[in-house]
DNA sequence: AAGTGGTCTAGACCACTGC
DNA sequence: CAGTGGTCTAGACCACTTC
């Protein structure tokens, strides 16, 4: 009853590996422009078109960004666009006014089981826990609570997240050389809890949404935990079925 | 200030155009087998190689299915694949059971506001409004209300929703030859009213995940809205951020 | 004008399916 | 075996950006 491994991998998709090792190695950094296609077919031995197909396939996964005439880019979070790839709640009135990320508290704890489970890590390994508010011009529409692997995000501290111009993610990656690929979301409706109602202004007990998530780098490794709760009165969690 | 209409088509755009139009006109039937590429080629009078770039676009947006070896097929709700294409809700235990759809009602309204803007019909036109429950291995999770265009589902009856072998689409696939393409949900918690509370076996005023749905046929056409009710207790709704 | 990605073609060969 | 989609190549030309 052995599944056979897949027995042949086209040469475009070979590439495509060679390509994401040199992303992960940080031989092209977010932001930076590539190498062009002829000289990935030169140095690569194929032709332009099977290194074509290979950068589409990256360019679809949103690792890389092509623009004509000039190159293909390194996708980077510091992108604008890149901030409503993961944050799908969207103001009822089309207020496009970008959300303001709170910092509230930042601190060292042991992973417990879940946790651990989440990150990939063991029990009782160093974890740091944010806690941060999001508001839509000025109003907390968001609370959340955010476990991170200690080992990789060494240094990370509650100045340094106030200090921060910009989404988390591009916080991540400047200082932390991390790349986030591609994320999970687990959503129900949860009742506010007494501290939770407090920060949103709301009553203990006001029906919130409850988005977990699970952030993974190259490699398909988790590198975040985050549980957000999500006061949906003027906001909705967007989500588009294709 | 004028924004210039796009100004250039390619050539695989415009066939990949063709022959949406021939999957609307019903000449291409869900299920079934279209003409190979070269065929294709010919008639169009192109390469290949185009007719190959409009297909794969096709099938990135689950019009088509490419079965190597066999052919190209058209996708349709019957394949099982498809259920959880739009249902999001998945078993908090990885228990893999099929949900039950149970047809409470269908009856016969006047569009309100609401309904009319979401269905993109006149205010007043017929529509057809059914009330349905989703059970998860016997138990009760979803509650929805689906907002049908009167004019597409002539001669809906409860008696044919109840006598369906099969997932909603799959009977407006075969009865009304309606092929459902893309939608768009927006999520938020609300607390559970009376009537909901009682079907789902609840307390009133417990959270639920509100999910509302404006589902798309060929050219962007809403052809359905609904509102689901979702008991996460033991479920939750899913969702890959890539 | 030079360089980039984007399109289009034609032909060869590979992998998979069904007869 | 023939027919299908899948891969790979080489070359020509187009559209866009920058200098």
């Amino acid at each position: 009853m052995s599944v056979d491994a897949p027995t042949f991998s086209p040469l475009y998709r070979q590439i495509k590996d060679l390509m994401i090792q040199a992303l992960e190695a940080g031989e092209w950094r977010p932001g930076q422009l590539i190498p062009s296609e002829q000289e990935l077919a030169a140095r690569f031995s194929v032709s332009q078109g099977t290194v074509r197909k290979a950068i589409d396939e990256l360019a679809a996964e949103n690792l890389l960004v092509r623009k004509q005439g000039k190159g293909t880019y390194v996708a980077s979070h510091h992108d604008p666009r890149a901030l409503f790839r993961f944050l799908r709640l969207v103001p009822m009135d089309g207020d496009l006014a970008h959300p303001e990320s709170v910092p509230l508290e930042c601190w060292r704890a042991k992973a417990g089981l879940e946790a651990a489970r989440m990150l990939g890590i063991r029990q009782g390994d160093l974890i740091i826990i944010v806690r941060r508010i999001l508001r839509f011009s000025g109003d907390p529409v968001v609370v959340d609570e955010i476990y991170l692997p200690g080992e990789i995000f060494q240094g990370l501290t509650l100045e340094m997240l106030q200090d921060w111009r910009g989404s988390l993610y591009s916080l991540f990656e400047t200082r932390f050389g991390l790349r986030m690929i591609r994320a999970q979301e687990r959503l129900r409706a949860v009742a506010a809890d007494r501290g939770t109602a407090e920060i949103l202004k709301v009553k203990e007990g006001k029906p919130l949404l409850s988005v977990e998530r699970v952030t993974y780098t190259y490699g398909d490794k988790p590198v975040e935990w985050r549980r957000g709760l999500y006061l949906t009165d003027d906001h909705f969690y967007l989500n588009e079925l294709n």
